[in-house]
DNA sequence: CTTGGTGCAAACATTTTGCAGCACA
DNA sequence: TGTGCTGCAAAATGTTTGCACCAAG
């Protein structure tokens, strides 16, 4: 289901699609940029992996699920996306580009399980202080971090 | 100046270049690999570079210097010290993948200048103890982290 | 000598861009 | 109705690989 069409209200990502949407919706207005059934499949999409993904994970979502949307379009839409704040990259731990939903959701900083790959949300207490703390040493101005902290599963019979 | 021959006592690098030069050839040794100028004059670059540096970055430096070293050669070389720990790959702003000395050096904690690009390594106190403190609030065993902090020049006139 | 290394250039993978027709505002 | 958007495919990166000759051990 594409966002701005036949939306019900018993959806329950309804509580993050529906202002996200209308996030988008502004800014592309603010730009003269248009809203249309692509770019709406694309955060449609977005919304749903809840997580972390790549370009390619959003192309063959949309593609699997019969969505007619071009990789280009996947690639620009996520660039409207970044400036407006929507999408951020994340740190990338091997090659491509990674992106995760940046609004309604979650701080920064993040417990990144290794198997598996599941993502979720933490507040080391004092992180943020620690982060100013570096920039003042350094006399630059702080404008905000982001941590990833990798973990596994405790061993068992280890 | 590669690493292996005509060393002389008297460099600032050598503290490091030493003991890396060393652990390279041991590396390189211990899987049947040779160790050539080539990949001294590589390492070399990387250890001058001190800092974080992309494939490209090493291999101008060394065709400005005159060096005979392939991009191929140089990809090549970066990917035998990643699997020797001798650099080690960071978090990537843009797109390409950077790396930097992970040996003796630093850690992958960065301090970002949103202002020019510039990234410096961090090591905050403490952080990794935080970390650890979380993965053990968790139950789940720490794997590492990664912690970019973002700033710009100090305001002047604000 | 043998095995692995190098440079080159072509191959690759990912992301960007030019163009002609199409759809939103 | 006009401006911006789309898909396609070609171009543009950044990285890897095949091959013939060369050098380290």
């Amino acid at each position: 289901m594409a966002l701005g069409a036949n939306r019900r209200p018993d959806g329950d990502d309804l509580e993050i699609i529906e202002p996200l949407c209308a996030v988008f919706r502004r800014r592309l207005k603010s730009e003269g940029a248009k809203y249309t059934p692509e770019r709406a499949e694309v955060l449609d999409a977005i919304v749903r992996i809840e997580g972390i993904f790549e370009a390619e994970d959003l192309l063959e979502r949309l593609q699997a699920e019969g969505r007619r949307v071009s990789k280009a379009t996947v690639y620009r839409t996520l660039k409207i996306m970044q400036d407006a704040g929507i999408v951020q990259r994340v740190l990338s731990v091997g090659d491509q580009a990674r992106y995760q939903l940046a609004y309604g959701r979650a701080g920064t900083d993040q417990l990144v399980r290794l198997d598996g790959g599941r993502v979720e949300s933490i507040e080391p207490p004092g992180l943020k202080a620690l982060c100013e703390q570096v920039c003042a040493q350094r006399g630059v101005k702080y404008q905000g971090h982001r941590l990833q902290v990798f973990a596994t599963a405790p061993e068992r019979g280890g």
